[in-house]
RNA sequence: GGGGUCGUAGCUCAGUUUGGUUAGAGCACCUGCCUGUCACGCAGGGGGUCGCGAGUUCGAGUCUCGUCGACCCCGCCA
């Protein structure tokens, strides 16, 4: 097919080109049909401009083809750009103050009416979109947000080529790895029975390019993991990979605020503050319950452990002295919450693991609670002195081992701010609800209940502190691991560590994850070949680069800036993946279905 | 694996509480009229497996059970 190529887009005339006889091509978004005169918006990713027929300015053909133009038909027109009459210009448009009046038209292909509006904001559920997620492609918002995620490739990458990292590409082909996330797996046709994993991440990679002597790595790239998926959660995502040698955390945090603020500065114009604050994993979780604070609204908690070990509420004392630990957390003003509320909160906590919720309020000088007599006035004056409290404030208090009892809170808490409106509408582009922070000091194992034994809480590679690895030997659950994540606004956008480069460290830490000599050797001996040949120190991050996409363009999930996504089943509506393959394919690849 | 919200016209939704005439509205679509609109306007028209399947009932969009799908959360996500 010939057509004529344009000469300008759709976003770009000006008064400045009128007398141009200029040549357009693009989608009609909206179509006005006055009976004589005919007005069209036509659209391409630049903008809008009002195109017009006018039966005295164009022959008949034309014009009578231009009758049969409806949404989504895709054009080549041509005509010349005139000033609008006076008073008939449009303010809302760049391209407001100018017409295209057309001599010549060409329907280079026509469209079925689409299911949704292109043009308009109707607020058509997400099925329908990811269904025919090439219309809603072509809309605004969805443009705006996968342009701006282009520019943050470009500032990404500009910043780490600038400071000397080099950009490296790992297999997506590779070995699958015990710990961690569920692998997706690749059937190998060459080798019966045996199975490629898609990465997780680039970690083992990015670790021997250290180790080669690449000094300082970065890579944005495709990972992938098996697990239920969440609004911030795909299964396959973004990361921006790095890994630098010779590092200490002072680099790695220096590195990353650059480039965060890089990337606000040079894409939205923002400028945050930096450098970022740092809060322990100890008193994130104490404080918010959280170990990825959402430091946008206060409602804190308090431990309260010591102050109820003598209580004589059995609950809390036989808690305490199994080692468990009470918490509470004050809501200011709070006696405005009805008691039907409370009970909503009580059901809520009962349905993450919880026995309860205990409560009281501040009512001048006394705390009233239905639970009063068993706490005791006594000892909730001493909860409420603990918490600061002041007449009018709601206590919620819960009880159980350390994690829970804080992990409970700390899910009530973001409850509780959602239901009271406390958190700011979604502005990324406001810096002053930039709340960045630094959480550090995580411990290097977690106990797996499941599966009773002790998990990388990072992972397998993560060095112990220094100061702490006396404690792999006596009490591994109290070393605390040289990891660190990024939060902003209680998402968590990167994670990293200083990573273990002795062989015989790397060797205990394993064997206290449980996997045995032979397992290491099996699954990691390529790695702990690598660290006896001179391995550098070495450390690094990753960050969900979906997640800032979603952040900085004010998106509430990752959905919004990821160009085809995957339903919460992991399903693509659009193409219908996963689906059934052939038998004859099964079969080449040695396996069957059962 | 568990909890919750939702599913009615192409799209957005009302109707479901308390079962009862032919299931409605706006937008979109089609036809006609209309020469300065920009959410054009006016008149008329077409369009429904009430997600799907059982059950209760004289009668089910409405009640019950099951099932499928989307979304949110817990578990899970080194």
């Amino acid at each position: 097919m010939s057509f004529k190529q344009r000469t300008h887009t759709c976003g770009e005339l000006r008064t400045s080109h009128i007398g141009n006889y200029i040549t357009l091509n693009g989608w009609i978004d909206r179509v006005r049909d006055l009976g004589g005169v005919l007005f069209i918006d036509m659209r391409d990713r630049y903008g809008k401009t009002q195109i017009v027929f006018n039966p005295q300015k164009c022959s008949s053909e034309v014009y009578e083809l231009a009758k049969e133009l409806r949404s989504e038909f895709v054009v080549s027109v041509s005509g010349n750009v005139e000033k609008r009459p006076e008073g008939t210009e449009n303010s809302d448009l760049p391209t407001g103050e100018i017409d295209v009046i057309i001599s010549s038209l060409e329907i280079l292909n026509r469209s079925l009416t689409p299911p949704f509006s292109i043009s308009e904001e109707d607020g058509t559920n997400e099925e329908t979109r990811l269904k025919y997620r090439y219309l809603d492609l072509r809309r605004d918002a969805v443009q705006k947000n996968l342009l701006m995620r282009h520019k943050m490739y470009q500032v990404t990458r500009n910043y780490f080529s600038e400071n000397n990292f080099i950009e490296v590409e790992t297999p997506v082909l590779m070995k699958s790895t015990p710990e961690g996330a569920r692998d997706y797996l690749v059937p190998s046709r060459v080798h019966h029975g045996k199975f490629y994993a898609l990465p997780q991440s680039p970690q083992t990679y990015k670790q021997i390019l250290m180790v080669a002597g690449f000094d300082r790595y970065f890579q944005i790239v495709k990972c992938f993991r098996d697990e239920d998926l969440r609004a911030d959660r795909q299964p396959e995502f973004t990361q921006i990979d790095v890994e630098i040698s010779f590092p200490d955390e002072e680099l790695v945090y220096k590195i990353v605020e650059g480039c965060m603020t890089r990337l606000y500065k040079e894409v939205l114009n923002v400028e945050i503050p930096s450098p970022f604050p740092r809060m322990s994993y100890h008193d994130a979780m104490e404080k918010y319950g959280s170990d990825k604070p959402d430091l946008r609204f206060d409602l804190q908690l308090t431990n309260v452990t010591d102050v109820v070990k003598d209580s004589p509420f059995r609950l809390f004392a036989e808690n305490v002295a199994k080692g468990g630990a009470v918490a509470g957390m004050k809501i200011s003003n709070g006696n405005e919450i009805g008691r039907n509320q409370i009970d909503g909160y009580t059901d809520f906590m009962k349905k993450l693991g919880a026995g309860g919720l205990i409560w009281g309020r501040v009512v001048g000088d006394k705390i009233e609670s239905p639970t009063e007599k068993h706490i005791t006035q006594e000892y909730f004056q001493k909860i409420a002195k603990k918490m600061n409290c002041v007449d009018g404030d709601l206590i919620l208090l819960a009880s159980g081992s350390w994690i829970n009892t804080f992990s409970w809170l700390g899910t009530l808490r973001l409850e509780i701010a959602r239901k009271r409106n406390l958190i700011p509408a979604s502005a990324g582009w406001d810096e002053t609800q930039m709340k960045f922070l630094w959480v550090t000091e995580f411990p290097m194992f977690e106990f797996n209940e499941e599966e009773k034994r002790f998990v990388a809480m990072h992972h397998p590679f993560t060095s112990p502190s220094m100061e702490d690895v006396h404690f792999l030997d006596s009490e591994p659950n109290k070393a605390r691991a040289r990891a660190y994540d990024l939060v902003l606004n209680g998402n968590e956008i990167a994670g990293g560590s200083i990573r273990i480069h002795s062989s015989e460290l790397q060797s205990k830490v394993f064997s206290l994850l449980g996997i045995g000599e032979e397992e290491a050797k099996r699954k990691f001996g390529f790695m702990l070949d690598a660290f006896k040949y001179g391995a550098p120190p070495h450390g690094g991050i990753a960050f969900g680069f979906d997640r800032i996409a979603m952040l900085m363009s004010g998106s509430k999930s990752i959905r919004d800036v990821i160009a085809f996504p995957k339903t919460t089943s992991a399903m693509s509506l659009m193409d219908e993946a996963p689906s059934e393959v052939d038998e004859k394919q099964l079969k080449e690849l040695h396996i069957r279905v059962i």
